[in-house]
DNA sequence: TCATTTAGTTTCGAATCGAAACCATAATCT
DNA sequence: AGATTATGGTTTCGATTCGAAACTAAATGA
């Protein structure tokens, strides 16, 4: 029963992949807050999705904003259709820092596996997180990919691009579909998404 | 190219595999420290062996410790021959909590995985640890069955176990060989221990 | 003996976190 | 419309975590 060891492991190593400390200047809850706002979408850049996200309370992700705003790595903008809603973006600031992201290391490890092991490891770790997901009761996060909301076969349609999502009745850019979406729901159980909280 | 979401997915699945908050009154980091300290053997068990698997100071370290003894989950013993030295072995009440760890979630999860696919999975969660470790230059954590100071063959000899460890040049009982130990020395490369920091 | 190293603790200030109170803007209901 | 409720975000509070640095005591070594 390697079970037990699996779980320490995963534990232990996403702890010391985070790196200790300021790297580049940002905490490891920032590096975390800046790699979500620039692999989220755009109804998902708000901070709700991010605390659900990241398993924490609106308050603290509240905090955890202000912090990256300030320090001019996140742009706010309020949402013209309803006065509440916040939309966060990476500034170029940020881009660019995620260059020098400490979690490199371990994807240059991820890199040194091969090709087809790679995405067999990815996808049992997909199934892991869907089942922990599931057990704590947190929402899953995921992409367009797998996603039951998700029509189209992106097919030029009066050339006009044919995805769309059919949760917001709105339609997606091509490069909208391989980011992270806080309504996600699975397709199919078995099949679970990138992310949750 | 999924290296990067591999990275992502292994830091958010650690995340909330942890628990969020309190979990049977201990924080996340608390319980990480039990589970050191239940796994660890008796050349690992002190506030510096702890700190340098944990990936942080001797004095975080210390008053996590700290915290853990005042709450009788951790019984603190001075060294005989050390005087500076001091050995922390989890209590009963320790060993009874550590049936409620919240890391169960995960490790329902892997015990899922099919039997073949569960070795293979933790052998790359492995040598992933093994080779951040080295780039972030943090000491290896392993056990006694790949350590390049494990002596014998267990075979009985005047009726005396016959497992050693060359390092401290002390015997090894049959229980110790799969604890963590920090004096693990990879015997060759690419087989990397368990644990690191 | 005296200097250096090592094991562990303490103190400090900054960051994180959950809980709870709070404000403003929708959405709902009668 | 007017009152109620729900939702998105922020603020404040106290406890915990963390790294850095100063500190004590015990071992080591020249």
């Amino acid at each position: 029963m390697d079970s037990r060891l699996i779980a320490e492991l995963i534990l232990h190593l996403g702890r010391i992949a985070s790196g200790d400390g300021l790297v580049g200047g940002l905490t490891p809850t920032q590096w975390t807050g800046l790699r979500f706002f620039a692999r989220a979408n755009r109804f998902s850049r708000t901070p709700s999705a991010f605390a659900a996200f990241h398993g924490t309370t609106r308050g603290t992700a509240s905090q955890i904003i202000k912090g990256l705003v300030a320090d001019g790595y996140l742009k706010q903008t309020r949402s013209e259709t309803d006065g509440r809603s916040i939309t966060l973006d990476p500034t170029p600031k940020a881009r660019a820092l995620l260059k020098d992201d400490p979690l490199q290391a371990l994807v240059r490890a991820a890199d040194a596996l091969a090709p087809g092991v790679r995405g067999d490891f990815a996808a049992i770790l997909q199934r892991l997180l869907g089942s922990v997901a599931v057990q704590a009761g947190k929402p899953l996060f995921g992409t367009c990919e797998t996603c039951a909301h998700f029509e189209g076969d992106g097919c030029c349609q009066d050339g006009v691009n044919a995805y769309e999502c059919g949760f917001v009745n709105e339609p997606l850019a091509a490069d909208e579909l391989e980011q992270l979406c806080i309504n996600f729901s699975s397709a199919r159980p078995g099949q679970p998404g990138i992310g949750t909280a």
